[in-house]
DNA sequence: CTGTTAGCGCGTTCAG
DNA sequence: CTGAACGCGCTAACAG
């Protein structure tokens, strides 16, 4: 029923193998006998056999792109731009020729799903993985993903990281393109604080993840910075022991009604914030909900800012001040390194950049 | 090197078939005798060769998911939920089952890729395809995505698509979920019509797409069902033969920027416009911005109103009137009926409601 | 319930 | 430059 390879070196009347060289294109081959075959290819409407292909040669042209979420636009735009630098332009002809298949697998957020996905990326003999976004931080799970992915690494499948730290266990298998989070979050807090402002919410992403901890670093580091870490709250309200900005920061899943529910449970503690920082765009539009659901105004009575600098934020009224996170490009490299076309970057470590974008829902706070 | 079922049934000390059966699980085994096989395949950490097992079974776990733009949550939203379906929960053990590999492929709207990508999925033998959104209408693609999913049905493949309209040509093979854009448009502008409205700008999206040209229609309909349609233009500006409506219409791609630039022209041509629909959210959202950056306030000088609700348009200020497409429910049953879980609609087709969802960004027009 | 026997369709030697 | 033979690792009949 369905047609070989067989069936087209029959029709080419040439062998098999002369038919799997033209096809694979890296051996020579008379000019004319090229010709013949890839009539016969097209005149059979011959499709490749990719398992029977892959085994064979011990390798797929699969590439797999690990997400935590594929609704979020941030996971979406670094996929997208890794898969143009992946999938290849095609050559119009719909036969598919050299071309991998990149494929994004959408984990969840979950470890269990990240492995599950990286063994069948395995199975499938995977020529490339990317892993995006931030980790989890949890010991026994680093320590199973590192040691699956030495062993993908060992099979031949090549590694990056985009927009996530490189591996505590320094495993140098791997290329990382980690982004500047505590930089970025660092500097957006100062701004803050530049703007007069110190009593400064922080609604955070999920406790357990890199991403998490590293925007909150910054943010701690600008507060201490400008000698704001320890100034107590109105003794009499919240925990005892609990200090000031910790009682300011409210955990929470990275989507909009966590920053809307966070933001009302911050205003209740402490109703004197006059900043309200969010862990990233998304959850930032859940703040502002709430900040005016609460009947006050931004950024006159209330700031507030965000991360990533997604699309829509900008169309925040007023437009959101972020920092902006350079996902196409970074996901585009990536991309090339997973395809070799482009280098690791020295020590297989790159730094990528934020940068502070000051817009209009930030101001100075009111008169004290 | 790395090691084979032959390696495990080997330690197991039984046949590579008994092995293999325990691992698809879908033949009787002694209970002692698969204990015995999974800690041989746990001891020597062994994973099934995909290529291979696809191969001799003539079908591999890979079900591929198209979208158009990845990185825009419409595509998101519907893609994740699919992959919810078909991905399974996994055991929690990262050992990988029986699930199925869920792969997201981005076309880029662009038709040459989406026949590559279903070539690729075809040459690993995919167990299921789901299309998502809206297709391209030019007749030579739509012949040859019709006669590559023919083959691909042939060939034991499952067709799905989800939130784009059947095959013109009636391809029975394949389960359609179509969203009712024509409808929701149509309702869309009926509210506008209601609110007092004569003069309707629409944004609408790339031109020879579906989508675009269901909700324009959908428009259109309203429009000539409130008689406005017929209503000249000042005669002298635009083109002489262009009807009034015609000049109203701006096309571009779906996104915000296009948006953007659409409600400049459309303001240019035609200052008294009290309205502007959108094709969808995010181009609303640009629409918005222009509006507003010609000093003009949404909804007391000019309505907007958007399609597909996205998460984001809640939060626009004033929040988004737009028509809400129950993405995550359709991907979802998408990715069930790709997996056999659920049977087809009646007859191949689904039609899914879109519903009118009335917010802050539409109101009367000021007296006239 | 389990072992044995054949291929699945292709890439890759090795000769010519 | 081309053809012939072999085997990649696994599943699917068959037997037992």
């Amino acid at each position: 029923m369905t047609v070989t390879l067989a069936d087209v070196a029959a029709r080419a009347r040439v062998s098999p193998a002369t038919v799997s060289r033209v096809l694979n294109g890296n051996y020579p081959v008379a000019a004319s006998t090229r010709e013949r075959v890839l009539r016969a290819v097209d005149d059979l409407d011959y499709v490749l056999n990719g398992p029977a292909s892959s085994l064979a040669a011990a390798t797929s042209d699969l590439v797999g792109i690990l997400v935590n979420d594929i609704a979020d636009p941030f996971f979406g735009i670094m996929a997208g731009a890794a898969q143009t630098q992946i999938g290849g332009p095609g050559d119009g002809s719909g036969r598919a020729g050299g071309e991998k298949l990149a494929v994004i697998c959408n984990t969840g957020g979950s470890p269990e799903r990240e492995l599950t996905y990286l063994t069948l990326l395995q199975r499938q003999r995977a020529a490339a993985v990317v892993l995006t976004g931030g980790a989890v931080e949890n010991e026994a799970h680093q320590a199973a993903i590192s040691a699956k992915l030495a062993r993908l690494a060992d099979a031949g499948t090549r590694i990056v990281f985009c927009g996530r730290p490189p591996l505590s266990d320094g495993n140098a298998l791997v290329a990382a393109l980690a982004f500047d989070n505590r930089g970025g979050g660092r500097r957006l807090t100062e701004h803050l604080v530049a703007l007069g402002h110190r009593r400064i919410g922080y609604v955070a992403g999920p406790p357990d993840r890199t991403t998490t901890r590293h925007r909150l670093e910054g943010h701690r580091e600008a507060l201490r910075g400008a000698g704001i870490e320890a100034e107590p709250g109105d003794s009499g309200a919240g925990d005892p022991g609990a200090g000031y900005q910790e009682r300011l920061t409210v955990h929470g899943p990275y989507d909009r009604r966590s920053g809307y529910e966070a933001t009302l449970e911050i205003l209740r503690r402490a109703p004197d914030v006059t900043a309200i920082a969010a862990a990233n765009d998304t959850v930032a539009l859940g703040a502002c909900a709430a900040v005016r659901d609460r009947g006050l105004r931004i950024p006159q009575d209330i700031s507030v800012a965000g991360f990533d600098d997604l699309p829509f934020s900008v169309d925040a009224v007023p437009a959101l001040t972020t920092v902006r996170l350079p996902l196409f490009e970074a996901g585009a490299r990536a991309g090339r390194i997973a395809m070799g076309k482009e280098n690791p970057p020295p020590g297989g470590i790159a730094t990528i950049a934020a940068e502070l974008m000051i817009r209009g829902s930030t101001a100075p706070p009111r008169a004290v």
